[in-house]
DNA sequence: TGAATTGTTATCGT
DNA sequence: AACGATAACAATTC
């Protein structure tokens, strides 16, 4: 479940230890897990130093000092380890790097979605991803041109990753009510100070998320403390923060949404539209 | 035991 | 034709 701030918290830890060691060694458990393949990524990393250690949306970027790259997604359950901190017999390693100063780097993935990628063109992996949220680039004028003409829901849009880089379900519902805009809303449908709104709403929620190093809600990942700043994700039932309404949940595009029902109104569509489509009907 | 979880891809409909 | 909605899927935990 790591979105933007817990990935950007691991890079952030990730950097003292990893900055300026050399590769020794890499070995794989799994094979589906490394792309290419394990031979190439061993073939592309033993030998090197790392150079640079960054973030793409979800994506954590180790750059070698010879300009090839490791790519990792963690996906659902991934997560990178220091080998001296494991307890004995841990279960579900994937990867592990050896290092030049006897510490080991571990990959831990128990549903096994995670990716390792190696490349050294690492813009046909990240290419397809949407501006980074929290980059001067990503300015309300260009949140508009992102959302213009385009009738999907907000919610679905949102964690849409070629869209905006980095948002997952916890953060998008936290930024969809920090906006006061009900996650079935048309994009094409908000004024230009909703689009304000909403622009200011992810990158605060993003921010304050980082600045409390992510959500820590299970097994997955530790050590975060956004949760107790949560307002609505997770917190079906319990009254909103702001009102003192009961939380709702529901599913939009297969995702547990969460959302407060009069801080969030739902989206008034225009009545020709209301009269003659099957879903307006059920919904209202 | 089945529901929940994320991102990618294939497929179908408008 | 492009866009959007939907389902399936990877695998595990509780």
């Amino acid at each position: 479940m790591p979105e933007l701030p817990e990935v950007e918290t691991i890079v952030r830890t990730l950097r003292p230890r990893l900055l300026g060691r050399r590769i020794t060694g890499f070995t794989t458990r799994w094979r589906r897990t490394c792309l290419p393949s394990p031979a190439l990524i061993r073939a592309g990393v033993v030998d090197r130093t790392i150079d640079r250690i960054s973030r793409r949306g979800k994506f954590i970027v180790i750059t070698l000092a010879d300009g090839g790259h490791l790519l990792i997604h963690l996906r659902m359950s991934g997560r990178l380890e220091w080998d001296d901190t494991l307890a004995t017999g841990r279960t579900h390693i994937r990867a592990t790097w050896d290092l030049d100063d006897e510490s080991r780097l571990v990959f831990v993935d128990a549903r096994k979605f995670g990716r390792v990628h190696y490349t050294c063109d690492p813009a046909a992996v990240l290419g397809v991803l949407g501006p980074e949220p929290l980059s001067r680039a990503f300015t309300a004028t260009r949140l508009a041109a992102l959302l213009a003409g385009r009738r999907r829901q907000l919610k679905p849009l949102l964690l849409d990753q070629t869209i905006i880089a980095g948002l997952g379900n916890i953060y998008t519902d936290e930024a969809l009510f920090a906006a006061g805009l009900h996650p079935l809303t048309r994009a094409a449908d908000l004024d230009r100070r909703q689009v304000q709104r909403l622009h200011q709403a992810i990158r605060d929620v993003l921010r304050l998320a980082i600045r409390k190093h992510g959500t820590s809600i299970d097994w997955i990942y530790p050590g975060g403390w956004m949760q107790r700043h949560l307002k609505v994700y997770g917190r079906t039932a319990q009254p909103c923060r702001h009102c003192g309404t009961p939380i709702r949940a529901l599913r939009v595009g297969q995702r547990g949404t969460h959302l407060c029902p009069v801080c969030q109104p739902e989206p008034v569509r225009p009545r020709t539209q209301v009269r003659h489509t099957r879903r307006s009907q059920r919904l209202a």
